[in-house]
RNA sequence: GGGGGAAUUCCCGAGUGGCCAAAGGGGGCAGACUGUAAAUCUGUUGUCAGUGACUUCGGUGGUUCGAAUCCACCUUCCCCCA
């Protein structure tokens, strides 16, 4: 099977410009393909997954991966498929970003002997001159045909600043600088970036006389048509600084059972054969499948050791309530009063509800067990030799946590 | 530049002087059922406090015994005309 069989097998494939021509060069590993990722916050997060999956796939079969880290693009922002304006970012925090952004990259492809570049488009968009730019590269836009794209059309409905509506020749510039520096001739990006994308290819065919080609990925909903990695809490992160390894791989664990084929096949490099398998899993047996999805993921992100970490503290928290390589908190001895502390205090202080009115009701509704037995009462006290062994709280159905003094 | 409209609690969206911490839906949280799934049903969903208090309806002032609701100014957004 050739790297383009397997990327459409796995279903990462959503539109191309020309696909024979895109399939020739990726099999044949002569593609030089960019990737652009936006330092819009201080880490990844799963939304950026696929990209970063696809230059890993991409790089296995031998093609050149550049990295690009949009230091300059955010300055302006991507208007694509949001309703508002995206908040103005300062340039030394986009600069914070993007270097978060590079060690977080680098788990996914091989930067070592110059297999793969990584760059930041500050570098050739910030010394640009505004006069010259729309001179060299404006002339080659038409604004009637940028008024049709498809990524401006929500934006059509809420206001579009002339700042973002801009966005677009900065991305197609991108482009053509990599084609022209570095032999680029293939961005590859989400499928929401289309019409970005395709700014690129004509610029280059009009200014150089070159074809370059375009590669989108398929949007990764959920089967409730969700973004991927949305959470109420926000975003599930790769920096295990901001979710950690174990609610990281919780994410994954707890995917529905309509996802967990799909999401293999589309974010893991487990064996086609081996997912086809699983076709004939249904109901709980599903479970191993989440089981595998969760690690390899963690695995990929973090660490194996990190994933083995996170698989068997799941394992004993959920079969037998084992309070090991549970996420834990130590009580302050100063928050007991006379040798006890308040239940509703202790889930405060674990940081498992917000507020103290929340707790009163979780405990009211039965939601809250201490070393498994249920809470019936918010004037509940733990006792101070209670903490010194060692507590586990239960919230809800999955939420573990270990308290101690 | 002229004219018209809008801003409500996490989101959408009612509310046009006291009965409003504010309908309804979504989402979230919890309970039942389960497989750490989905669907479904039930409860709950501003903060603090055991009958209550406090903060909230874009911002700042004002009218009033009393305002999310009325007035003035400001900010932002949308629509029509130029």
């Amino acid at each position: 099977m050739t790297v383009w069989e397997e990327l459409k097998a796995r279903g990462l494939i959503a539109q191309t410009t020309g696909e024979d021509s895109v399939r020739e060069l990726v099999e044949a590993g002569k593609a030089v393909f960019y990737i652009g990722f936006d330092p819009t916050a201080d880490s990844l997060h799963v939304g950026h997954f696929l990209p970063l999956i696809l230059m890993r796939h991409l790089q296995k079969a031998g093609n050149f991966p550049i990295a690009l880290i949009g230091g300059g693009t955010t300055m302006v922002g991507d208007p694509s498929g949001r309703a508002d304006l995206r908040q103005m970012m300062t340039a030394e925090r986009i600069a914070e970003n993007a270097e978060k952004f590079k060690a977080q990259i680098g788990k996914f492809i091989d930067f070592s002997e110059k297999r793969a570049l990584m760059l930041n488009n500050a570098d050739w968009l910030l010394p640009l001159n505004y006069v010259e730019f729309l001179r060299d590269v404006g002339v080659h836009f038409s604004v009637n045909r940028m008024l049709t794209a498809e990524c401006f059309k929500t934006r059509m409905e809420h206001g579009l600043s002339f700042l973002e509506f801009n966005y677009m020749l900065m991305q197609s510039y991108d482009f053509y600088v990599l084609h022209e520096q570095y032999g680029c001739n293939l961005q590859c990006g989400g499928d929401d970036q289309w019409s970005n994308m395709l700014g690129g290819t004509e610029l280059i065919r009009r200014k150089a006389g070159h074809d370059a080609n375009a590669l989108t990925l398929t949007l990764l909903l959920t089967s409730e048509g969700k973004k991927m990695g949305k959470t109420a809490k926000g975003a599930v992160w790769l920096d295990p600084a901001k979710t950690t390894p174990y609610e990281f791989y919780q994410y994954f664990r707890n995917v529905n059972d309509a996802d967990v084929l799909k999401f293999l096949r589309m974010l893991t490099f487990v064996p086609l054969a081996e997912i086809a398998e699983m076709e004939a899993w249904e109901g709980a047996q599903l479970n191993a499948a989440k089981e595998r999805l969760a690690y390899e993921l963690t695995a990929l992100v973090h660490s194996p050791e990190e994933a083995e970490r996170a698989r068997e503290a799941t394992r004993a928290i959920f079969s037998t309530g084992s309070a090991e390589n549970m996420p834990s908190t130590t009580i302050d001895a100063s928050a007991l009063t006379d040798g006890a502390l308040g239940i509703v205090d202790l889930l405060m202080l674990c940081k498992l509800t917000p507020s103290r009115g929340e707790t009163r009701r979780l405990i009211e509704q039965g939601g809250v067990e201490v070393s498994d037995v249920k809470v019936d009462s918010f004037t509940h006290m733990i006792s101070e030799a209670e903490l010194r062994t060692g507590v586990v709280i239960k919230k809800g159905k999955k939420t573990f946590h270990r308290a101690s003094l």
